[in-house]
Formats: structure tokens, sequence, C-alpha cells
DNA sequence: TTTAGCACTCCAAACAAAAGAGTGCTAACA
DNA sequence: TGTTAGCACTCTTTTGTTTGGAGTGCTAAA
């Protein structure tokens, strides 16, 4: 067992140095970082066997050993849970949201700011989903014979248009109506209670055979759903591009490539972080682990932040796998609590 | 003048020898493109000459030429004007457009990504400017009490939304009145007819001494007028950063970092476009002309479309210096066409 | 004014040699 | 049995040298 923790032991120092200099790692700088009492030699054995369990590879002999993308998960399970930041390190974050800062936009903007500048990488933030913002105002606009617009406006003012088909056509004045009731029933209440709410209604309307009103409550339904839908954690800010190209493996053009492809096609992004919304805490993709090829040389890590104490969204951080998975792990957890904190302060 | 005429189109070679190689240009490859009639020493006069002037200028001793930004800026003066499509080539590209593409969004989204495939840069596409919009529907919503939320819907049911801060309270029925008598006098009409009407209508009650109703118009025309401060191109569309990764002064890590940083902050940008909104033809930017330090090592090419008859907009491409300035220039100046009549069928 | 000819410059590629970093293995040691 | 010193070996990196050739500028003749 002591000879386990040795070996991970090793690993890390490894990853440490590998993460900050770039360039494969030797025997002998392990042995010193592990204060001179072990021989290189000894060290050499060890690297031996983590070569054969596939956790360190040599770009070829004669050079050191860097981590391959196994050995940074490995890495990444021993240490997950063991990251702690320093109170004042998360002050000093909390620190840099100025009283200025007061809308959703805002804070979603400043938020993937600091990922970016603290990691040097590239910083996202998903949208927080609409059901967990506070509903001030919905207005209901007719386009076209079946098409209308909603535009939805939150405590903090964000505000979203939303261009909807209904498949009947619908009357102005059935509009109204519902956005008055929607309005005047709702006003300061979560968005998500809407839906459920209205869904009984028609229940209860069905049982007394009231025919007219549970028409246009059914149009309502359908109108709060299709919000709904078109608002789960459907958009996503980042910040932070050209802060990659710090890193010596955008000596390569081909990396810088794949990166750019990334942030075009935004969608697959997304898609990722939306199938981990309701898992709450630190999640790590690293290398192929995405399951996305164009993230293939790149590491994910995100972490869920929550609004009205449930998880409204996620934010993370892209990078290359060779990147400081403490710090990273450490600070995107702090910034999406602090993300989480801002947002309550904010929905009053 | 027989002479200058040979020395432009010695120039006019070395450009597009340098465009398509990339490699500095040899005396030798210019007199063959010449046809063989002149020797590769009477060239070479030509080319110090050329040097001497500032056109061109040579790596080191030994090395071909390659063009100057000066020298770039010459040619384009001397072709600018005498390039046109063939008309085959811009109905192809008229055709690109398919029948599903029905809002402003859509067009634009798909003008910028023909540029970026066209010419295997990034496309840029300004937004329209607000006043060459027809009215559909305006919304207006109290937030707090001196705040209003504008909600824009054009006949192309492109929607935009404003929010506004005036300096004293408003009521919620006075915006009412106010987006009513717009919404019943303004349908189906270019947005830019309201202020001037307003005005006018300002002027004359205050003839008549109606002061209750002066006021109302007076905040009336401070809506309307905000709502087009902040929509003369305030938005932007590009497509295909990806693309400039063929070219190989991208091998340059630095010339990278620095593209990045023109689309991260897209302000300078939209600020380089919008001072050419009146203007309404092809403008071409080499280097340092843009005045914009970022754009140093790139050239932009703009050319303004129109809506209604009038200037509504840019769109244009942005690459490397060395870029093919003729079929760039054709290109931008056909699809600004295109765009033109693309969004006036939109409009109906 | 044009051009052939030639000396000159400088880069780029190829090759060679040396230096260095790091390993794996062996044999000895605790 | 685990550790370590020692050493031969491998492979990269660096540096220097050479060579070929591409391209020029200049000169003198057509």
């Amino acid at each position: 067992m002591v000879k386990e923790d040795r070996k991970n032991l090793i690993l890390a120092h490894i990853v440490h140095l590998y993460v900050s200099t770039a360039t494969p790692v030797s025997s002998k700088i392990v042995a010193a970082k592990m204060g001179g009492k072990i021989s290189s030699a000894t060290i050499r054995n060890v690297m031996a066997e983590l070569e054969e369990e596939g956790y360190i590879e040599q770009p070829h002999t004669s050079a050191g050993r860097i981590p391959t993308h196994f050995g940074y998960r490995h890495y990444v399970d021993i240490v997950e849970d063991n990251v702690r930041f320093e109170k004042r390190q998360a002050e000093r974050l909390a620190g840099e949201y100025t009283r200025r800062i007061r809308t959703i936009k805002e804070v979603i903007e400043r938020t993937s700011y600091l990922i970016s500048r603290e990691l040097h990488n590239a910083g996202i933030v998903m949208w927080p989903s609409i059901d967990d913002l506070y509903l001030k105002h919905l207005e209901l606009i007719k386009l076209r014979s079946e098409t209308v617009l909603a535009v939805l406006v939150t405590m903090t003012n964000a505000v979203k248009n939303h261009v909807i088909n209904l498949d009947k056509e619908i009357k102005s004045s059935e509009l109204e109506r519902i956005s008055n009731y929607i309005n005047s029933n709702y006003e300061h209440k979560p968005f998500s209670d809407i839906s459920s709410d209205i869904k009984r209604v028609i229940g209860s309307k069905i049982q007394e055979g009231n025919r007219e009103v549970t028409g246009t409550a059914e149009t309502a339904l359908k109108i709060i759903d299709r919000i709904f839908e078109e608002n789960i954690g459907n958009d996503l800010y980042w910040e932070g591009l050209d802060n990659f190209m710090d890193e010596p493996e955008f000596h390569d053009i081909k990396v810088t490539r794949r990166i750019l492809q990334i942030f075009s096609e935004k969608d697959d992004l997304l898609k990722l972080l939306r199938r981990d919304v309701s898992h709450s805490g630190v999640k790590v993709y690293i290398g192929e682990e995405a399951g996305c090829d164009a993230l293939n040389e790149f590491s994910l890590i995100t972490c869920g932040y929550t609004l009205h104490g449930r998880n409204a969204g996620r934010l993370g951080v892209i990078g290359p796998t060779r990147m400081d998975y403490d710090h990273s792990i450490v600070t995107v957890r702090c910034l999406a609590d602090i993300l989480s904190s801002k947002l309550e302060e904010i929905e009053k």
C-alpha cells in the first residue's frame, strides 16, 4: 500500500513538472522533487512500472516521460476531492465583481472573463435555464396567424425573445387574456411554477366540463412549454480564446485550428454541458473522454451552479490536456459557487 | 506612358505570383509570365525602380521581391474599377440562397458564410441599420420607474430588444398610448418616418399650445431616437475564422493570436465599418490603412449594401495582406448586391 | 533602351560531428 | 527483496561546414 502511495506520488510529480515545463520529465528531476531521499535509479524503476501500466509514456528512448491521458485521469481521480481553495483566494475572486454588475448577463460575462483570466484558458458559462428564473413580465405578440412572439422579462431584467409556431390560428384577444392571466398571477414567482399550475387548472376545468376556457389554457400551456424547451441551457458565453496561444502545444497550427472549430460549432459543447446539468459537482473530461472529436487533444472541466437552490447550469474551462488540473478544478468550483450566490443576490 | 503601363503590369504580375505562391517573385518568372518577349534583365531593371519607389521589397539580397503594403495599395488602385464578375459566377452565388432562408438573420448568416467559403477568409456582415426596416409592431414594457423595454418587430419578423433609460418617471398608460399610436399609424411603414413625423407633430402642437400631448410626444420621440441610436449597425456577424489557417502566414502563431484579438474586440471593427456606412461602394484597407493596430498585418475589404434604396450596412472580408484582391473585391461587391436584393425581397 | 554574361551574395539543404540528456541493465549492497 | 551506483547505449539537439542554386546588380555590347 505504501508502495502504491509512492507510485502515485511520483506520477503526481511527473504531472506537475510536465504541466509547468511542457518538456518530458526525467527521473533525475523527480528524484530531486522527492527531496533527494530516493535515487534516480529507483525512480526509473518505478517509472518503468508506470509506463507498463499506461500512465506515462516516452516520446522516444532516451527522453523523459510525459503523462498519457490515462495518466492524467488517474491523477485527477486521486486529487479531485482533496483540492481546496484557500479562503483568501476565494474572497479575492468574489471581490472581482463590482457593484455595477447587476444583470444576469453581466454576471455571466464577468464570470466567464474571470475563468479565462485565472486559468489562462477559455472560460465557458451556460446561461441558466429559465425554469429557475423569476418572472417579471410576459408579453405575447401575434406575428402571423399561427405565430406568436413571446418576450420574457425576468426579475433581473434579463430579456429573452421566443418565436413560437402554434399549429392553429390564435386571436390577439386570446393572447392578451393569456398574458394578462400570467402576469397578474405569476409576477415575482418562479417561471417553473406556471406550467404545473396551468396543468392543474386544465385538469379541474375538464372535470367541470368547461370547454372554452380549456382551449385557451391549452394554448397557454403550449406557449409556456415552448419557452421552456428553448431555454434549457440554450446559450453559451465564452471568453479568452486568445489565452490559449501562450501554450507551446499551439505552435502546431492544427491544434489551433481544432480549437477554433470547437467554438464555431458551439452546439456540440452545449450538448456536452447540458448532459450534466443535473449533476452538481465538478466533472473532468480528459482528451477523448468528452466523446467529441474536436476535443480529443483538450480537457474540459465543468462545475454546476445553482439558482434558488437548484441546478441551473454549468460553467467551466477548456484547455490543452496538459493543464493545471488542481488549480482549474478548484477555481471552477469556486467560481461556480460565487456565480450561484451572485445570481441569488441579483434575483432578490 | 507606355513605360508606366509596363511597370504597372510587372507590379501586377508580382502581386499575382506572390499571392498564389507566397514565395518571393524572381525576375525570371515575371519574364516568363510576360510572354518571354522581355528578358529577365530588363525586368530586373524595372524591379529595381519599383523597389526604389517603395512598391516592392526584398526579404534579403539574392531573393525575389514581394509587394509592400504600399505596392498592394497601388495595385488595388489600378484594378479596383476594372474587375467584374462573370454573370455566371454571380448567378451561381445568388443561387446559394435556398427558399427556406426567410428572415433577415438567416440571410445575413448565409451571406457571411458565403463570403468566407468563397474567399477562404473571415466574412463579416453588419446588421442593417434600423431606419431602413419596415415596422410591424412596437411593444413598450415598463421595467422600472424610469426604464422602458422596447421590443421591435419588423416586417420580416426580425426582433430587437432595447432597454431604454428615460430621465423621468413614465406611466404605463402613457407607454400604452405611445405604442398604440405608433402601431396604428406606422405599421408597414419605414421606421425612419416615425422620428421626423413626430417632430412635425410636436411642432404643430406647440403652436396650438397643447402642453399635455406635447409631453407624451416628447417621450415618444426620446424612445424612438434611442432605438435609432442603438441600431446603427450595432451588430456584426462573422464566419470562417478557421478558414484563415490555410494560409502560410499563420505558421507564425503571433499572427493567429492577433486575429483572435480582432474578433474578441469586435467593437473596433464595428467602428471601422460604421464610419463608411454612408459610402456605398467597395473600400479596401490594406495593413495599417485601417488605422487599427490589430489589423496591421491584415487587409479588410468592405462594400455597402442597401435596403429600400438606401445604404443600410456593410459587409466584407478580412484576410492577410497577401490576399487575392481581384477576386475578393469582385466577390464582396457581388454579395453586397445579392444581399441588397434578398433583403428587399424579404421586406416585401 | 535592351540584353547577354558574369561575378557576387545569401539562403537552404545536406551532412557530420559533438554534446547532452536520459534510459535500461547489471552487479553490488543494505 | 528493495535500493543504488555505475556504465554502456540510444536518440535528440545543437553546432558547424559545405555545397548548390537561385537571384541579383553591374557592365559592356548590341
